[in-house]
DNA sequence: GCATTTGTGGCTT
DNA sequence: AAGCCACAAATGC
């Protein structure tokens, strides 16, 4: 099966992702390839629950390359809607080092997905692989509305 | 307090 | 196998 490209228009930019028919294989922000095909499947629909504010279980998605991935995958996803982590915390958990979690969240393939922006340095913001203004916009969506409970600052 | 160095571990080529 | 990195804690000043 043969994977195709689509496009998704979120209120914070154009995401483009490519999906093979079954899962996600990988998402890039503003910076992906060309694509005229709007998108009609579970990651459209994701995105379109993300964007509503809504919480929503993720769409299927190929398997990470590596076993950290995977397990840095399923601690980001620990990370609630709204929330942030710091490399560090991250480091601390996984029993790996900061700068690892770095590179590793960097070589993530599925950003978004894998709630990746929600991690930032512990002095600053961090980085971000397609571009830090998304992740600003991002956190700065998900924590609108959400800012009496959690005094991130 | 601020600037630099070092410790550190997995990822990419 | 070697370099790279989206950090953080520890020094040096």
């Amino acid at each position: 099966m043969q994977d195709e490209v689509f496009y998704y228009e979120s209120p914070l930019g154009l995401i483009t992702y490519a999906w093979d028919g079954k899962s996600c294989r990988e998402i890039w922000l503003q910076c992906g390839p060309e694509t005229g095909l709007c998108g009609d499947d579970p990651v459209s629909d994701w995105l379109k629950a993300y964007f509503s504010g809504e919480d929503c279980p993720l769409p299927p998605m190929a398997e990470s390359r590596t076993t950290f991935q995977a397990v840095m995958r399923a601690a980001l996803l620990e990370i609630p809607y709204g929330e942030t982590s710091t490399y560090g915390e991250l480091a601390k958990r996984l029993h790996t080092a900061p700068r690892a979690m770095g590179q590793a969240l960097g070589a993530n393939p599925l950003p978004l997905l894998i709630p990746c922006h929600r991690i930032v340095a512990a002095n600053g913001l961090g980085g971000f692989a397609c571009g830090l203004e998304w992740k600003r916009r991002l956190l700065a969506f998900e924590q609108s509305g959400r800012s009496e409970s959690g005094g991130l600052f």
